[in-house]
DNA sequence: AGACCCGGTTTTTTT
DNA sequence: AACCGGGTCT
């Protein structure tokens, strides 16, 4: 008789039947409830885990790279995107503590700094130079500007937009694959009579960035997707390194992160995307959360895995999280639910002025301190960086210790921008934008001074080539400290720092003459000379500055204190993915939050009311929602005195309702 | 002619 | 606070 033999049948969910769990230095089934030990012991296959605020979503990616790395996969063919750099690097330090330092090779980061190492490597697969200099968002409306200026595409009986408004419109058009046509009618129909205008600047803009070899945000994105696609075999042995795909806060990618998503996957289908579409809070530069949507439709064979239960914050806060997003229009059906017990309910906090607000915030992080909540554990959240600005003085006076995360950041400011166009000139002595820049720093030079100087450099009449001495032709204008200053620079072979050095002993007067609030601003002169003196190229330094830095200016940051017990204020934006014991958000007024500018558009609208939400589920055992019942609106022009929408519907269940007065 | 000063306008959120 | 446009001063 002939002998049967039966082939096993997998699970669906992959080999987790066949798995001795008890190979494993970590308990998995015993430290993950059921379904996240479902998603973290997948091993092959697209899944798609939907993940509600506080379910575990970093722990669960954190322990799957752990388990991937166990199983005896080489950390260098995982990949792990991440939409920020702050999570990328909160994703490893776990990573690490759980299992070993393995952990920390993995390949991680964002999708443009994941773009910039690999097209560093492989730029010639599509023609490109690998030695391309990065645009960041304030370099490429640098050069738009310049464009802009230009005398054709002045108008005297119309305003044109300003550099800010075409970079936003070039830039969406590229990340959401609408027509920039399309968008002016749709967002700027005021400006419809001026679009060759518009699509004559981003031809120039595009052609300059191409002839000079500049990448701005965008096109680290899109060429990275040129290459997985078409950059032949070397695509190939790039993604088949790569085996497997990981991608974090998926509802924020918009449709050309999609699409290299599906690139990287080419070869080796296994991707895992972890989402919450409640929680997309980037359309404005070009995400759609329909791509969490449509996940499945992209990999039919995917697998979708829930995670419901929150382990972060008390029921009172989910039921209030529950009740903001209960009126969305668009979403997966969610509850969240946890075991952690009811807790005290949220407070809404009217408060009569701004000042007001402020004040109690400080008074209560002074009383949360008394009970021993220390200051890390606490954070004050808001709509725009500005909204902050009262509190940050009040918070100074009282002496308690803060950092700002969002708004303006170190390498934003006007100062350090100075410092590195000196390099960069260096670096790319066509750069011209730097030039400009440096030019423009000195007294008696202007806008017509400056181009006149550019044009004798770019028939090299002019050269930081030679000794100035050397060339009759600047001493005319009086730069002869300027360019013996580039000249050294260039020829002698100096560290980063020394380079740096040299910069600061020439810029010093000018910094002084240009900023009235020098002073403030030199702390971050101080910090930026720290930063250097870790590199050993200025080439890294520099692309490292456009997309890595999370580095905050110091002029934001109030107490001295730079040790781990600050209170954090942050834009919503920017807390995202974190959690802190108690969260105060502030200035819930009609016009802040949700902003005004929201206020005609209703998908907008539903974005502002998608921030309520991931504010709110930030915080794991208090929240307070505070708003002033006057605050004088500059930009309206009026008195803003309405709640917020998204507080005037909770019922009184669901919240405390308090009345700030002052003590006399 | 071009630099500079002043006053009105505009400001979300991030890589 | 930064930007734009227009007017004034060198």
């Amino acid at each position: 008789m002939q002998r049967k033999y039966k082939l096993k049948r997998f699970s669906e969910a992959g080999f987790k039947s066949e798995v001795d769990e008890s190979r494993f230095k970590i308990n998995y089934r015993e430290e993950l409830n059921p379904s996240q030990f479902e998603a973290a012991s997948a091993v092959e296959g697209i899944y798609l885990i939907i993940a509600g605020a506080g379910t575990g979503k970093t722990r669960t990616l954190v322990y799957r790279v752990a388990r991937l790395i166990e199983l005896g996969n080489d950390p260098n063919s995982i990949l792990l995107l991440t939409f920020t750099r702050k999570a990328a690097n909160e994703m490893m330090r776990r990573a690490s503590l759980l299992l070993d330092d393995r952990c920390s090779k993995i390949r991680g980061g964002t999708f443009h700094s994941f773009a910039n190492i690999t097209l560093r490597k492989y730029a010639r697969a599509i023609g490109l130079d690998s030695n391309f200099t990065i645009l960041d968002q304030g370099d490429s409306e640098d050069v738009i500007n310049l464009i802009r200026s230009q005398d054709k595409f002045l108008t005297k009986e119309r305003r044109f937009p300003n550099k800010q408004t075409l970079g936003k419109v070039y830039s969406l058009s590229v990340n959401t694959k609408r027509k920039v046509e399309e968008i002016i009618q749709e967002d700027y129909p005021h400006f419809l009579p001026l679009l060759d205008k518009i699509l004559d600047i981003q031809k120039i803009y595009n052609d300059y960035k191409r002839k000079n070899n500049l990448l701005d945000y965008d096109d680290l994105l899109l060429y990275l997707k040129e290459f997985l696609f078409n950059g032949g075999l070397a695509a190939k042995a790039f993604t088949s390194e790569i085996k497997f795909i990981m991608v974090d806060e998926y509802q924020d990618t918009n449709h050309l992160q999609a699409e290299i998503v599906k690139g990287l996957a080419r070869y080796n289908r296994n991707v895992m995307v972890v989402g919450d579409d409640s929680q997309a809070i980037y359309s404005f530069r070009g995400a759609d959360f329909k791509n969490i949507m449509e996940f499945p439709k992209l990999f039919p064979d995917v697998k979708i895995i829930k995670l419901e239960e929150n382990y972060r914050s008390y029921q009172s806060i989910l039921d209030f999280a529950n009740r903001i997003n209960h009126t969305a229009l668009e979403k997966f059906e969610k509850n969240l639910y946890t075991r952690r017990g009811s807790g005290p309910l949220p407070n809404i906090v009217a408060a009569t002025t701004e000042n007001l607000q402020s004040k109690f915030i400080v008074e209560k992080i002074l009383d949360l301190r008394e009970e021993g909540v220390q200051l890390r554990d606490i954070a004050v959240l808001f709509r725009s960086s500005f909204h902050s600005f009262d509190l940050e003085l009040e918070l100074s006076k009282a002496n308690i210790p803060f950092q700002k995360f969002g708004g303006m950041k170190f390498v934003e400011t006007a100062h350090i921008k100075d410092v590195m166009a000196f390099l960069r000139i260096i670096v790319n002595p066509k750069d011209v934008i730097s030039w400009y820049r440096v030019l423009l720093l000195h007294e008696g030079i202007g806008p017509k001074t400056a181009q006149k100087i550019l044009d004798e450099l770019a028939t090299a009449r002019i050269t930081i080539k030679a000794e100035p001495d050397q060339q009759p032709e600047f001493s005319y204008y009086k730069l002869g400290p300027l360019f013996y200053l580039l000249y050294n620079l260039q020829k002698k072979k100096l560290t980063p720092s020394e380079m740096l050095q040299a910069v600061y002993e020439y810029y010093w007067d000018l910094f002084k003459a240009n900023y009235d609030d020098w002073n403030k601003r030199k702390k971050d002169l101080e910090i930026f000379l720290n930063i250097v003196e870790n590199y050993s190229s200025v080439d890294t330094l520099l692309s490292d500055m456009a997309i890595e830095t999370i580095i905050d200016s110091v002029v934001d940051i109030g107490a001295e204190d730079k040790e781990n017990e600050f209170v954090t204020l942050s834009t919503i934006h920017s807390a995202k993915g974190l959690e802190w014991h108690t969260v105060f958000i502030i200035h819930a007024v009609e016009g802040y939050f949700p902003s005004s500018k929201s206020a005609e558009n209703l998908e907008q609208l539903e974005e502002e009311r998608r921030l309520m939400y991931v504010a709110s589920t930030r915080a794991k055992n208090n929240l307070f929602i505070t708003y002033p019942m006057n605050l004088y609106d500059r930009e309206a022009g009026t008195t803003l005195s309405k709640p917020s929408r998204f507080i005037s519907e909770i019922t009184p269940d669901l919240a405390e309702g308090w009345l700030l007065e002052e003590e006399f």
